[in-house]
DNA sequence: GGTGAAACAGAGACGCG
DNA sequence: CGCGTCTCTGTTTCACC
């Protein structure tokens, strides 16, 4: 295993027009490749070219639609702290594994401090949410403690 | 103003295909609309409309590329929590809209509990970090406590 | 690597069931 | 409302610079 993380592997170098690419995209990732290119100040098939390195380097992850959690029946969220009972990578790993797919979960981050993960979960309800939580994650013998703070609202910053 | 929060009206009633269209789209917001339209199994005149409509009642927000931070010669992230000196509506909403706009922000929870307000950022050092902490949230009169948590690894769930 | 033109596919408008 | 056809615009390929 190597010491250095592959996160601090740099992606081949990438130039003002990827940049420009990957800025465009990440405020409107419908943007047709025309005016891509246009706004980027290349021919159509260049930024064609340029964006799908871009996807298959990773630098892209992938386009999603961002939908209001409100029509979808699921209008509370709520961030989930989740402390586990041992820490030894495959418990960790397994329990990162089992949270993604639990119904609700937007995002898992696993983070440094007191808490080692922060489940960004939605919910159709109060009721829905509690159940979220004692159904998922109390009874999981890796978790050894939560705490849920409601989201009153989230604003998407300019990156 | 009214009482009731506006977060609370309920959308049009949505029905299967609707709900379909969104979950589909917030997989692969690059869907195409034929491809959308076999997938939801409606013709795609009817899907384009369904869709049209979708994002003009405010069920679809917006699309966007997930574009990976380290790409950007952002390699760290982290999760703030930001503890406010005031909590009149004037000054909460300030604190919010001022926190969108700062450099490197993803995202802005505000919630409920001990914490008002957790921020999502991004940096390209750990100095820089420091900097965005001291420089943008210490400073700030109206934040009275910060607390920040660096993120190992974020995961995508499915809801 | 970047470009332009040419073949191709999808978006979007409209009139009909 | 949902559908099929039509046009028009955007996508994608490819030979060339």
């Amino acid at each position: 295993m190597p010491l250095v993380s592959n996160v601090l592997r740099p992606f081949a170098a990438l130039d003002d027009t990827d940049r420009a690419i990957l800025a465009e995209l990440s405020a409107n990732g419908r943007l047709a490749n025309n005016a891509l290119a246009e706004r980027v100040r290349v021919a159509p098939s260049t930024c064609l070219a340029r964006t799908r390195a871009l996807r298959e380097s990773g630098a892209i992850r992938g386009f999603y639609a961002d939908v209001d959690p409100a029509a979808l029946g699921l209008p509370l969220q709520a961030l989930v702290s989740v402390r586990l009972t041992e820490h030894a990578r495959a418990a960790v790993d397994a329990f990162r594994a089992r949270s993604v797919r639990l119904p609700g979960v937007v995002s898992v981050f696993h983070v440094a401090g007191a808490e080692d993960y922060v489940l960004h979960v939605r919910a159709a309800s109060a009721e829905a949410l509690r159940d979220f939580v004692l159904d998922h994650l109390a009874v999981d013998p890796a978790v050894q403690h939560t705490q849920t703070s409601l989201i009153f609202e989230q604003a998407r910053g300019l990156g």
